[in-house]
Order: C-alpha cells, then structure tokens, then sequence
DNA sequence: CTCATATATTTAACATGTTAAAGAAATTGT
DNA sequence: ACAATTTCTTTAACATGTTAAATATATGAG
C-alpha cells in the first residue's frame, strides 16, 4: 500500500482544491436543495416548477411586468423566461401583450387561472417558509439574507 | 390611476408572499451565481462546466469512487452524473469500471487527460477563491458556510 | 436454492440553465 | 431621413435538473 503512483499523487498539498463540503458554490446549492425540498412537493401537487410559480407571484405582486423586469425579478434567464412564458401562457395562467409605446418588448399579466394557483399555493407556501423561519431562527434567517445579500452585490 | 380591478387587487396583503429579495431561495440562487460568475468564464477557457469540474476534482482528491459515492459529494443527481460520467469518458478525462465485489456499482478514476486538467484549472481557481474570500472577508466566509451547513442539514 | 425485496445505475421525458447568435424595434449621430 | 448602434426578445444547441420507471445485481427470508 505505500504509496505508488495513485491518481491523488500529484500535488495532493500544494495543488488541489480544498475540502468540498467547505467551498462557497457547493454550500449554496446544498442549502439551496435543502430549503427547495420543503416546497417542491407542495409545488408539484399543484403541478407547477419553482420557476412558474415565481413568475407568476411576481406578477400577482407587481401587476403588469415586461420581460426583463420579469427576468431581473425572478431571476431566470432571458431564455428560459422565453419558455416559461410561452408554457404558462399555453395553460392559461398568464397573458402575453407586445408594448405599444415600445414594440420589443413583452408584457405580462396574471390571467384567472393564474390568481387561482395563487390563492391555492400562498397558504401553503407561506405556512412552509414560516415553518423553517421558526425551526433555522426568524433572525438568523435575516443575517443570513443579508449575508447572501453582500455577497451576491460583491461584485456591484 | 384610482384602483380599478387590476390583478393585485386580490389580496394583496393577507394572501400574498412577501417580497422577492427577501426570500431565502432566491437569495441563496443570486449568491450562488454570482459566486460562479467569478468561476465559470475561467471554467469555460478550459472547456469544462461545472459539474465537470466539481466531478474530475473529487477523483483527484479522493481517488477511486463509485458512482452513488460522487453523486453524494458532487451534489449532483444520479441522472445527471450517468450523463457527466460518459461525457468525461468521451474526453479521456476519466475511466469508468465495474466493481469487480458488487457488479452494480461502478468505480470512476481519474485519467491522465483529467490530471492535466486539473493541473492547469487548480491554481486558477485556486486565486479566485482567494481573491473572493479575502473581499469577502475570510472569518465571514467561514461563518456564511457555517449557517448554510446548518440550513443544509436542518432536516436531518 | 429460490423468490421476494432492496440497492445501484441507467434510461426516458420534460423543464431549466448557459452561451452565442439571430431578429425585431428603438435610439443615436450625422 | 438614414445608417450604425443599441436594446429587448427569441431561437438554437447543448448541459444539467427533476421525477418516474426500467434494468441489473445483491441480499435476505424461507
């Protein structure tokens, strides 16, 4: 066993990058699984994605929302946004109208069926996300917002 | 402009979720991004993605790993990984066998094609992390994986 | 030993992420 | 007014995420 030439021999100290579990981007997306598994269920029941549902509660908060706002506020890229529409227009839950004072652009509203899904899924959505407030800590979920907050406008 | 029947009208404050920067999942999507952005244009010079890289950097760290064994420490899913494996295959970064104890499992090594990349990617990002938690500040960055460990595990 | 069950991986089908490029409409400079 | 440039959205192509089901092998009860 005393060390041959195994994959890991090479720069096992001075090269290779440090512990997985203790690195930011796989940090994040654990934590991220951890917090999406509350809702997912309770999101497929009502057969919507997380991203669905996100449009479609920004549009009940903030009315009629054009394509980048949408994109910026749901953080969804411009593509994906582009087939998320075109999915949620297809069951009814949003209506697509081109801009009349500016002919590229999008704009979106929530349609009937969208308010439905709204008042079904808010409840539950927001007796979950008051459940893991309780069980993490209501103020370290804020420290921890506004750590995540510093972080993502490091760059700004 | 005087409240007409718009969309929002429906409950605004009892039903609705609160807002959108505030959310945990949001927040915790926009700071794992733009933890990437500072990876993945250098990931992409390379010509790997992410998960690649997270996949060839485990097997360089651990050596021989089966399958279930990397989903778990990649965070990557199953389906995902059978995809990643055969791709890094193609490439001669890796080598893929049947374990010869349990002819489910299949063993992953890394190849010479995937040291070299790993040779060449480490250092890179090795700065970057770097740069990033010293602008971060290192004692945060250590608090920051902290909670989001605790968010991780908070179900278990 | 054999059947039922459990575990590991793969496949399938669809949704989203990611980058680059194309298309369409507005804006700017001349 | 017009050509060049910029901005907004869509398309394309490929990679990954997500759930369910299929496949292959191991394991355990009888």
């Amino acid at each position: 066993m005393s060390r041959e030439k195994t994959p890991d021999d090479l720069g096992h100290d001075a090269l290779l990058p440090h512990n997985t579990r203790r690195s930011l981007p796989i940090a994040l997306l654990r934590a991220r699984e951890a917090v999406m598994a509350h809702f997912r269920p309770m999101l497929a029941r009502h057969d919507i994605t997380e991203q669905q549902w996100r449009v479609i509660r920004i549009l009940a908060e903030a009315g009629r929302v054009d394509a980048s706002e949408m994109a910026d506020k749901a953080f969804i890229l411009a593509p994906s946004l582009t087939r998320i529409i075109r999915s949620l227009e297809e069951r009814g839950m949003i209506t697509k109208h081109k801009d009349a004072d500016d002919g590229r652009r999008v704009l979106l509203e929530i349609a009937p069926e969208g308010m439905r899904v709204i008042a079904d899924v808010s409840p539950e959505s927001r007796a979950i996300y008051e459940q893991l407030e309780t069980r993490y800590g209501r103020d370290r979920v804020e420290i921890l917002l506004d750590m995540l907050d510093e972080l993502a406008t490091l760059n700004d």
